[in-house]
DNA sequence: TCTGGGGTCCTAGGACCC
DNA sequence: TCTGGGGTCCTAGGACCC
């Protein structure tokens, strides 16, 4: 049996975590820039603010409501995310960590346990220890595991947050009370498709021929099918090293000079040689990307990325800094507003065994030097030493206002209790 | 005034090889 | 009249996930 282990409202109940006084009371957590809503509590769901909503047309029904509003805190967040991991990887030694707030747990081995008993005790203990409420959906799939999730997530009361789709009759029942547009994997371009073929249901698209699934939806179509009829299809995946990582960000205000933007680019290439080293690798190639604000149409629009082919694989923040501020000043044009930046970096490769160039240039001195930067930032606190081509004062110059305390993981930020 | 950020996989088609 | 067969690599675009 696999399991899916998915934290409830997640962002928002980090924040909740650490502020009692916000239990039963609507919360939103907004993006970067303080722009959409990305995270709600129960209570903003039933208040009706939509996933992704603007805050700043939002203001009036938050204030109406007294909605609890924060800024993204993603240090909390990873934090509390690690936490809950660690307690779950307890219980079993095949976890997949899927995403910041989801995992699948492979039981095998464990079919004599009584599986309801031994989830319901995983769910009272992470959320004794992190303060974090967990869903957690059981069957022979996968995909089915996505399915019984969903279950115990809607009906909180009758399942205790724990479901688990062990016969043929819960399959079908299940599968036949899934919206077709909710099954994992069918984004809305599929769903909008089978849904003018009148399939409505997660039944109704196992029933499907293999033939129509492959034609329109391609492999990726028929392992959904197969795991969804019971058969395990969709594996269990190791963790791997990033194949791209992305540094990117919109501005709190529009920027025309080539000379902010190259700090903007010099700070996301430092952050994504860190993020390269941090999992071992090297790059071969960086893309940068400028756009303008296509929320402005009446100002003139331009958009383009390059990608460079660097002359030898690496993860030296001095020369991804250079890099990609050569790459900007190929894409720069003078006279537009820009609102958004970012650098990619690709093909990524191990830095040990690392290829080298026939005639490598590159400074062997990054190597020490890198090591040495990580290690009084790790010591002294992220980002205590920058390029010169950064700024000095600030990272990612965001629009921070609800901002909560990093609560775990900066000492200065530890929650106090009164005696 | 103000609208996020970070990933993966698959396929078709073009360019190239012998 | 009539013009082969078998590959690889790369890229862009589409779809999906959280």
């Amino acid at each position: 049996m696999y399991a899916l282990v998915d934290c409830n409202n997640f962002y928002a109940s980090c924040e909740r975590a650490f502020r009692p006084d916000l239990n039963n009371k609507p919360i939103v957590v907004l993006s970067n820039n303080d722009g959409c809503v990305i995270a709600r509590s129960r209570e903003a769901k039933e208040l009706g603010i939509p996933m992704g909503a603007p805050a700043f047309k939002n203001e009036e029904l938050f204030k109406r409501n007294g909605v609890h509003v924060f800024s993204a805190n993603f240090p909390l967040y990873g934090d509390m995310s690690h936490r809950v991991m660690s307690i779950l990887s307890e219980y079993t030694p095949e976890i997949e960590i899927y995403s910041i707030d989801e995992a699948f747990m492979q039981m095998k081995g464990m079919e004599r346990l009584d599986l309801y008993e031994y989830f319901i005790e995983i769910r009272k203990k992470v959320l004794k220890w992190t303060g974090i409420p967990i869903s957690i959906g059981v069957a022979k799939t996968k995909a089915l595991s996505k399915v019984a999730n969903r279950i115990a997530k809607k009906f909180p009361d009758r399942t205790k947050g724990v479901y688990i789709i062990d016969d043929e009759i819960k399959r079908e029942k299940a599968l036949k009370w899934l919206d077709i547009g909710d099954v994992w994997g069918v984004g809305r371009r599929h769903a909008k498709r089978l849904k003018a073929i009148n399939i409505n249901t997660a039944y109704d698209f196992t029933e499907l021929p293999d033939t129509y699934v492959k034609k329109y939806m391609t492999v990726v179509g028929l392992r959904l099918k197969r795991d969804l009829l019971g058969f395990p299809t969709i594996a269990m995946e190791e963790a791997k090293v990033k194949q791209n990582i992305a540094t990117t960000r919109s501005f709190e205000k529009d920027y025309t000079e080539l000379l902010e933007l190259k700090e903007r680019v010099s700070t996301f290439a430092v952050v994504c040689a860190e993020k390269l080293r941090d999992q071992n690798s090297c790059c071969n190639s960086i893309m940068v990307f400028i756009h303008t604000n296509g929320f402005r149409p009446e100002l003139p629009q331009y958009s383009k990325n390059i990608v460079i082919k660097l002359p030898f694989p690496t993860n030296s923040s001095i020369e991804l800094s250079k890099f990609a501020n050569q790459a900007l000043e190929k894409i720069f044009r003078d006279g537009y507003h820009y609102k958004k930046a970012g650098v990619i970096v690709l093909d990524i490769t191990p830095d040990n065994p690392k290829q080298i160039a026939l005639f490598d240039n590159s400074n062997p001195k990054h190597v020490p030097l890198m090591k040495a930067i990580d290690f009084i930032n790790n010591k002294h606190g992220q980002h205590s030493l920058k390029l010169a081509s950064q700024d000095p004062a600030r990272l990612w110059k965001m629009k921070q206002e609800k901002l909560s305390p990093r609560y775990t993981t900066d000492l200065n930020d530890i929650i106090k209790i009164k005696v």
